[in-house]
RNA sequence: GGCUGGGUAGCUCAGCUGGUUAGAGCGCUGGUCUCAUAAGCCGGAGGUCGGGGGUUCGAGUCCCCCCCCCGCCA
């Protein structure tokens, strides 16, 4: 079977980040897993590398732009290249052949028709290379998806009949429903259709960095549009216009994008594929993103992840483990430190690492490292099966993309693995005599430890091969189908002692992220929790005094305060009400006080609202504050009072 | 505002077409072994399944209303 899998090309104009590891991760798994059970695989990855804005930063730095290209692609190139990402090639847009697929693209769509010559005006973006009508625009005209300022471009252009592609789009969405993975973006992208699809503008005049007409049309002035452009490196990679040397790889399996360029993928890119009748991949699909400690991540913020700086601190494949491990595909996904340490630890360390220590132990002191398949059937025939069906169950995750599930599945394994040691007792067996027992308790765990490893690989290449290796074996087509498929089980071999492979991580191995305090702050009306109790006892607006007093409110001094993750608005305190333990309180001030701020303050409590849980926390109690169009004001004694003293 | 998806143990989530005491991993906690990376194994605590109505012999699972969160579109 031909398998063929596709990262997006990054576009040159920033460094590769988190996000960009992550697509590029899952890619290299995938073709790996293809490759290791025996599919002849092709794996592409590569740079987007035209368009204004790469023209705009290159003048900026000086550069000729193909220099300033060049130099940016390098980078993402060394980098995969240190992440010993298995790219079988790495196309760039500025490739001669490239240049010509595209063409011969545009030529076969213009000879049918599909492309047309007319005039385009409109708001243009020039940092996102995309018009918008002006219903779309923001206050001042600022493009809606960056906020920059567009200006209007009047310009002759050669236009694709996407509106032609509507109805076969959505037959096909209908007819495919796996085309669009995960399921709730494939609704997006069918409800968006649905709306309608504009002709699209696929030549500019504008600026010259890009993949000129063909000489066909004679027409110098024009350049192709970036995203024609772009999206037809998936075809051009396999010589499409050029020589066809791979083309009997298309269809593409696999065509990962991140979930900001799904509507490229799912709409031009399969009508540009009808338009030149060449079939549709299997399956577009679109990946989360990553967030740090739960905020955004950005240039200002300080806290972008770089890949490089994980991989050297905690290393490269226990990074790679996480980010597989850690989220569903499609889902977006958290980076702490924290969460890397816990999943290395009790994953990689307690569960995967230690096991293969323990036989490394076992097998040197009862027979000299030496260990022997022969009796694991004889003893241990129902851990073997277990394992067999465990591995069995493995396949449809990684066709599904769900990594996530296939770790958590892989991982029984070795939890088979533990409990038979437990159970048999080497140790015990050795002093009752019984040695050939406790060996074969050894040999099963050496290979489920070597089964598992192979399952492992395709996320972690290296370590896997340093397992195998120990194991006196190596991890091939071959190995999987003699271990896997035909569940055989290990030759005899002499165990190799390796040190711990995955040594267990206490402390954070990098400097924090800064805790940046949200300095855009939007503007967002506050939750008043008891508005609505307020309204309901107090009829015409009147209370009496038994009533108010139902309102116990108390002064408060803040013991600890702490910026709740994942909100901007939140902060969760911790206020000594004069009570055996401070009440823990979430409080949505976060945006007028900082959290140190507060420490050692002391506000007004309600002290007994109804506890209540937010963002998952349980709130104790609301903290008062007046509010008017400057912001927010907390109230407080005016002259420190005990805690606990109550106010009324 | 319109349309998706979702709100289940402290955290991250599983729970197919409604059916015995609602599950997993991590975390917490009690016990225990010693081959092993203070790892392993056994046990335990912890959930009014967002709220309210309804259908049903029976609802986390179906219907209606409401609240909240993410996303897409306006």
């Amino acid at each position: 079977m031909k398998n063929y899998i596709t990262t997006p090309i990054y576009y040159v104009n920033g460094e590769a980040h988190i996000g960009h590891a992550y697509t590029t991760f899952i890619a290299d798994s995938l073709a790996r897993y293809s490759r290791l059970i025996g599919n002849e695989t092709y794996f592409l990855t590569g740079t987007d590398e035209h368009g204004q804005k790469i023209e705009e930063s290159a003048q900026k730095q000086n550069k000729p732009t193909q220099i300033f290209a060049d130099e940016i692609s390098a980078t993402f190139r060394n980098l995969w290249n240190e992440f010993d990402i298995s790219y079988d090639q790495f196309i760039r847009t500025t490739d001669e052949t490239h240049k010509t697929g595209v063409q011969a693209a545009f030529e076969k769509m213009y000879a049918k028709g599909d492309i047309y010559k007319d005039f385009y005006e409109g708001n243009y973006c020039v940092s996102c290379e995309t018009f918008f009508p002006e219903s779309q625009l923001m206050d001042g005209g600022c493009c809606p998806d960056c906020g920059r300022a567009t200006t209007i471009v009047k310009e002759e252009s050669y236009f694709f009949r996407l509106s032609k592609y509507e109805k076969p789009l959505l037959d096909y969405y209908e007819a495919h429903p796996e085309f669009i993975l995960p399921k709730s973006r494939r609704n997006e992208v069918i409800s968006f259709v649905r709306g309608g699809l504009n002709d699209l503008s696929v030549t500019r005049t504008s600026f010259s960095w890009g993949v000129h007409l063909p000489a066909s049309l004679n027409e110098p002035k024009h350049v192709m549009y970036v995203w024609l452009d772009a999206l037809m490196n998936y075809v051009t990679a396999l010589g499409y216009g050029t020589d066809e040397a791979n083309m009997d790889f298309w269809p593409a399996n696999v065509q990962l994008v991140g979930k900001d360029i799904l509507r490229f993928h799912a709409i031009y890119w399969p009508a540009f594929l009808m338009s030149l009748d060449l079939p549709l991949p299997k399956h577009i699909a679109a990946h989360g993103w990553w967030t740090r400690d739960g905020e955004k991540m950005s240039k200002s913020k300080g806290n972008v992840v770089d890949p490089r700086e994980v991989s050297q601190h905690y290393g490269a494949e226990n990074f790679r483990y996480f980010m597989m491990r850690e989220v569903p595909f499609g889902q977006d996904g958290d980076f702490s430190q924290r969460a890397l340490i816990d999943r290395m630890n009790s994953d990689l360390s307690n569960d995967l690492g230690n096991l293969l220590n323990r036989i490394i132990g076992m097998s040197e002191k009862y027979s000299n490292l030496l260990v022997d398949s022969a009796d694991v059937e004889k003893f241990h025939a129902k851990e073997l099966n277990d394992a067999h069906a465990v591995l069995a169950t493995l396949e449809p995750y990684f066709y599904e993309l769900q990594l996530h599930r296939y770790l958590e599945e892989l991982w029984k394994v070795f939890s088979i693995g533990n409990k038979a040691i437990e159970e048999h007792a080497p140790w015990v067996k050795i002093k009752e005599g019984r040695t050939d027992e406790a060996l074969a308790t050894v040999a099963l765990v050496a290979n489920l430890l070597a089964k598992a490893s192979v399952m492992l690989h395709a996320i972690m290449p290296k370590t896997t091969a340093t397992i195998a290796d120990a194991l006196g074996f190596e991890i091939t087509t071959e190995s999987y189908n003699d271990l896997i498929i035909h569940k055989g089980l290990l030759k005899p071999f002499t165990i190799k002692k390796v040190p711990p492979l995955f040594p267990r991580v206490e402390e954070p191995l990098m400097q924090e992220a800064p805790k940046a305090m949200s300095e855009e702050a939007p503007k967002v009306e506050l939750k008043q929790m008891d508005d609505k109790k307020v309204s309901t006892v107090a009829e015409e607006g009147v209370i009496t005094i038994d009533q108010f007093f139902q309102t116990s409110i108390k002064i408060g001094t803040v013991l600890n305060a702490q910026e709740v993750p994942k909100s901007s608005k939140l902060l969760k305190l911790h206020v000594d009400l004069g009570e055996e333990t401070p009440r823990q309180i979430i409080a949505g001030i976060r945006e007028y006080y900082s959290a140190e701020s507060l420490i050692g303050t002391q506000v007004c409590v309600v002290a007994n609202l109804k506890p209540a849980k937010l963002m998952g926390m349980l709130s104790e109690g609301m903290v008062l504050a007046a509010k008017d169009s400057e912001g927010l004001s907390l109230i407080r004694p005016e002259k420190p009072r005990l805690s606990g003293s109550s106010v009324g």
